[in-house]
RNA sequence: GGCGAGUUGGCGGAGUGGUUACGCAGCGGAUUGCAAAUCCGUGUACAGGAGUUCGAUUCUCCUACUCGCCUCCA
């Protein structure tokens, strides 16, 4: 069995992944507060721990991996969306949710097999805030339930901070109620205004680290093999999740392997609507970028370094997938690649494995020249290891196994269905004629024309051939009718 | 101020204690009426300094610089 190997921030190492319960390997990734379209920087959590589920689900079986992505759908930015817009908070998460799924979907992400919304887990937060009260993990306080960070030694551990450090510098809500200034919010009071429910503190809601702790015991248990999420959560979302569900469930253990996304940037600089170079996925797609381009470039880089999106990488990416889905058009999937596995297990090296792919590709396109010659008797004809059909089958499940590709190719790759024909037959005409007299000045004016319009033109002693470029421009050639 | 990541050829981006991935661009060639496409060939780069070592881009320390998080935001 291949050994997947990850890099664990909790202990800042590379080690060896070993499930608590290979027949149920369970992961838990934060996902998002649903109050607007999902950004490209969210997309980088999702498509990264989409690779890892695939590869898990390859190596444990697909009924053996347990994954779990939250619905925030309790938040005061969502209150604050409401507020200003007019629209109730139900309308506002149910959207935003089924935009995120769309989105997500269309950078080929698998659904997770349960995405906990927070607002259906409230009974489960209610209790496991009194469970941590009656340990002395925490207090109320004014209509506030708040986590005494100073009951949990281990407070700071994952982020390699010490309370003391944090206070120095601290950026914290100042409360007067607050018996350390580092101590979170599990439970705040709501007013009219605000959703809320009934509780031990008063009609209130929960504050915002407390789903999770809340949702992936209910469905993972207390002790579970994977927690992941962007490493700007790392604090203090994770941190406090830690110090909730250690507290609440001592000696359970948590989560064994914490792992932790690099950020996006945007032609490298931040991106952040201050800036202004903010943008969703939806934003991308809608521009004619596909999906599988967002995904390819998202996997170019290894996941715990700063990834940089640029349209440069978007355009290759884009050449790259379609000279790619030109090698499998119409072939069924075998069994992905060993060496595929064997880099995505080397804590997902996914930018290796793209170059791994590309060798493949380079491979099958080789082997195409000779594929067959030597069985069928071709004096001087190599013998090919494998035939072009095998490794066209392995080449695509190493693609599907990336989620680069479903079943079929997708139709953005396909040539335009613009009839191209009478322009061919023109220049055709115009070039046999040309051969004779040797002037090709005709030839070269509909040829340059044709470039113009975004056209590729090939001509060879076989013939001509047009096809359609990538900046194809279809109105450009009416100019030439 | 605290915490963390990084600095590799024109660009992107892997990796390794000793034999210089790979992609794109470039260059040379084959091919072509010319091109395109394709194919073949081509690149001695690892921030600076000190140390460990027979030997370091790879390990240790220091310096410089870049970036991110601790605020909206993943």
């Amino acid at each position: 069995m291949t050994t997947i190997k990850l890099h664990n921030t909790k202990t800042r190492k590379r080690e060896d992944f070993v499930p608590i319960d290979s027949d149920n390997v369970r992961m838990y990734v934060c996902g998002p507060t649903v109050y607007d379209r999902a950004h490209l920087g969210n997309a980088r959590p999702v498509i990264v721990f989409d690779v890892l589920y695939r590869l898990l689900r390859h190596v444990y079986g697909p009924d053996h991996v347990t994954y779990v992505r939250n619905f925030t759908d309790v938040d005061d930015k969502i209150n604050a969306r409401a507020a200003e817009s007019g629209r109730s908070i139900g309308e506002i998460t149910a959207e935003t949710t089924q935009w995120f799924l769309d989105d997500m979907a269309a950078v080929g992400a698998l659904e997770p097999d349960h995405m906990p919304r927070a607002t259906a887990y409230i009974p489960q937060m209610i209790e496991m805030i009194e469970g941590l009260i009656a340990k002395g993990h925490a207090y109320a306080a004014e209509g506030h339930v708040l986590f005494a960070v100073e009951s949990y030694k281990e407070y700071g551990a994952l982020s390699g901070r010490s309370i003391d450090d944090m206070i120095a510098g601290a950026r914290v809500e100042v409360a007067p109620y607050k018996r350390n200034p580092m101590d979170f919010v599990l439970w705040k009071p709501s007013d009219g205004d605000t959703p809320g429910w009934d509780s031990p503190w008063g009609r209130g809601r929960p504050g915002w680290h407390i789903e999770c702790s809340a949702m992936s015991y209910e469905l993972l248990g207390a002790h579970f093999d994977i927690h992941g999420g962007g490493n700007d959560l790392m604090f203090p979302h994770h941190e406090n999740e830690i110090a909730q569900s250690c507290c609440a469930h001592p000696g359970a253990g948590f989560a064994n392997y914490w792992l932790h996304n690099e950020m996006l940037q945007v032609e490298g600089k931040k991106m952040s609507k201050s800036l202004g170079n903010f943008f969703t996925v939806r934003d991308l797609l809608d521009h004619g970028v596909p999906g599988e381009v967002i995904r390819y470039v998202m996997l170019s880089t290894h996941y715990r370094k700063p990834m940089d999106w640029t349209e440069k990488k978007a355009d290759e990416a884009k050449r790259k997938l379609k000279s790619w889905y030109d090698l499998v058009k119409g072939v069924e999937a075998s069994k992905a690649s060993r060496i595929i596995i064997d880099n995505l297990a080397e804590d997902l090296n996914t930018a290796f494995t793209l170059r791994q792919l590309d060798q493949l590709a380079g491979d099958i396109v080789h082997n195409d020249k000779f594929d067959g010659q030597f069985e069928a008797g071709v004096p001087n004809a190599p013998q090919m290891a494998r035939s072009s059909s095998e490794l066209r089958s392995e080449f695509k499940a190493s693609l599907q196994l990336l989620g680069l590709i479903g079943d079929e190719v997708p139709s953005w790759s396909e040539e335009t269905a613009f009839d191209l024909s009478r322009f061919q037959r023109s220049l055709e005409a115009a070039r046999s004629v040309a051969m004779q007299t040797k002037d090709f000045s005709g030839v070269d004016q509909i040829k340059n024309m044709l470039i113009g319009a975004g056209v590729q033109v090939q001509m060879s002693k076989e013939g001509v051939e047009v096809i359609a470029g990538p900046n194809f421009d279809p109105t450009k050639l009416e100019a030439l009718e």
